[in-house]
DNA sequence: GTGGTCTAGACCACC
DNA sequence: GTGGTCTAGACCACA
């Protein structure tokens, strides 16, 4: 896992865990890794996933059976996708039609973007012209 | 202007000006606001002001003229779409995909978003030639 | 039984039997369950059931009979009383008064709420004799 | 200040805060000590302190100002009483009221042992008979 | 084994 | 100056 410089470690942890959720690799009742095994696994410092996994407990998406670990809460599916949902409609989506109106981009053209790099996800570009 | 908590003041200070310069309101040649206006305006330390119009000027958005004030750049509009656009394909509208899918989003769902934050805020065009 | 997250699972087993003793529904002599009866029964591994016990056998209100089990000591009752009265008054009452000044609550408050409350849930007594 | 062994010192930190807010101590957009003089009037590590101003924070009873520091927030007098009853009347009290039947004790007992502690707050007793 | 907390010290971005 | 984050390492209570 290779992180973003940009963004905190722990959220990003979080949002990975966030992700799986919302893809449906975990679900309900799932154990999470436990707080050194994930250390080990992402290659950081326990402290840091100690801290993803308070900031996923605060919002009850996952939670703690006391010497045992942590589990994917049982409306952590719902949670996640209201949390998500919530802020790209309402943060995100605003921001890209602002984006779109400044740069004089069409639908049609975000389409065409899209298409481009979902073909070769690794390569860069493909010339549609 | 209300900042956001999550960017740095100055790159939202920065963000105001470059939106003016992509929308017209700015053009080259157009002298910006001196640090101190701009502080009382948006109602923040000189310093942080400071710390955008330099911002700017590295990029050569803006020029200084010294004792005179910041004047916009003749290639302003041609270097802050450069800019702007780069950062728009490259980085935000990956994670726009990225979240569609993960939300079960189509761009059909987007585009009735789009209509339905339209009604409301400033009417809006695209037309994509 | 549902444990609360703030308190050791093992003090409120132990809690749960002590109030049994304090209520007459476990008197000298009786047998308690045994480790693995409550183990099944409250659903906990049993090893914290056996720190529960062992915490009641170092404070001398149960006494282990070996290979048969545990029994209720024959003054614990008394035990019971002295230790439950010195922790309420000496910590739990005097922080009820400290909350009840700041949030500027009188005692006729107080028993308001008690009323209220008991209206619900099992009907009480107070003699103060 | 000295801390009980029982809480974490970043919780106790935080209570201190909140009894502050609640006694009007601070009000609505007092500045809060900045994380380092914190640290040293308390004689804790200053990441114990942060820990507590983010518990705060999250609870929307301290704001941040970026680079400035921290200030009460103007509803927090509201939201830390809203938070502390609702933590008295729904979880502490309900405590009370069952230990003082399991005790015997009516509300006049609870409130001549008040009386005992209101006087000689240091001197631990005074015989009343 | 599990997580929870605390310390010490460092580096960074921001105002 | 401010807070935010991360690391390293330690100790503890709990199941």
């Amino acid at each position: 896992m290779d992180f973003k410089r940009q963004k905190a470690i722990y959220i990003q942890i979080a949002d990975y865990l966030l992700e799986n959720i919302l893809a449906g690799v975990l679900t309900k009742g799932d154990k999470v890794q436990s707080v050194r095994e994930m250390a080990a696994t992402v290659q950081v410092n326990p402290n840091t996933v100690v801290r993803s996994f308070n900031y996923l407990q605060d919002r009850e998406i996952i939670v703690n059976q006391r010497g045992i670990g942590y589990f994917v809460a049982d409306d952590a599916l719902e949670k996640t996708q209201a949390l998500k949902r919530e802020i790209f409609v309402q943060q995100d989506l605003p921001e890209v039609f602002k984006m779109m109106k400044l740069l004089n981009m069409s639908f049609e053209d975000v389409q065409n973007i899209y298409q481009r790099q979902a073909n070769g996800a690794s390569a860069t570009k493909k010339s549609p012209d």
